[in-house]
DNA sequence: CCCCGGTAGTTCGTTCTGCGAATTTGTTAC
DNA sequence: GTAACAAATTCGCAGAACGAACTACCGGGG
């Protein structure tokens, strides 16, 4: 058959598969606290602070009738609440419950766990510079922080 | 407010928001070629040979039965095909029509294409140590080879 | 004061995804 | 030849995602 020589992997690939990689990683993570990858999400990005449904769909990337389905379905799993907004009464903020900030630590701790044991083959100083090679790589291409 | 010195990104937040980066580019690539992210990683693993249901399984991390419906979609679109294997009547390879093969190469080439100017911003030798850190990291990890 | 264009979210209908359990058909090992 | 195992499919269900249409509400003229 073919010699599957492969020699030095492109960054190309080494994207992509790294990244399907993650993906998965995560989303067995998620699982396993009764999330799934998009509810995770959800949680991870309201630890930081709530968001309105417009913001949430900029972050997410996702259109607003898709974000009131994910937000009902957390709500209804008494993650997070709906709250009015103050100042623009259409307007909704979204908020982790207590229930929901507790489940967002523990499902972002232990994802975090699980992602850095796939790096321990490399060398710390070989993690930085990746670290430092990848961020560049996401700051440079302006991705929403879904994550930190 | 917070200071938001930010300071050195970690390995880990920086291969999690790498790959909702390259996620988020796949998709859209998809889109544009008329796919959902899953039928396009289906053509894009059936390029090199085709496969058995099984095998599918395997390689993309889903159960049987999620399988035939994506399998059933596709053929539907006229992209893949069933074949009768010829040493086991119960099973079945699946391959790409050749319209299937024509998508998945464009698709292919194209989110190459996009993936490849994510990491624009580094200089050549720095894309290089990047792609062998990050190949290290999916063979250390056993990830199935769903591109290239 | 009222109306009007724009904005924030929701609703609705549809397609796709993904799973587990149960089932069918066929293989193989004994 | 039968019993155990394997390859797919079927079924029912829930979640995800979209666009189009809709409701409610904020503003700014006039």
């Amino acid at each position: 058959m073919s010699e599957h020589v492969e020699g030095p992997i492109g960054v190309v690939p080494a994207l992509v598969r790294s990244a399907f990689l993650v993906n998965s990683v995560y989303v067995n993570s998620a699982r396993e606290y009764g999330l799934t990858q998009q509810q995770g999400q959800l949680l991870c990005v309201l630890m930081a602070q709530p968001y309105g449904m417009g913001e949430l769909g900029a972050v997410l990337g996702l259109a607003k009738s898709s974000l009131t389905g994910l937000v009902d379905r957390s709500e209804r799993n008494g993650l997070v609440q709906r709250q009015d907004d103050p100042q623009d009464s259409r307007a909704v903020r979204v908020a982790l419950t207590r229930r929901g900030a507790k489940l967002a630590e523990e499902f972002y701790a232990e994802t975090c766990r699980r992602v850095e044991v796939l790096a321990t083959g490399l060398a710390p100083g070989e993690r930085d510079t990746l670290a430092a090679l990848l961020g560049r790589v996401v700051t440079d291409n302006k991705v929403p922080t879904v994550f930190l």
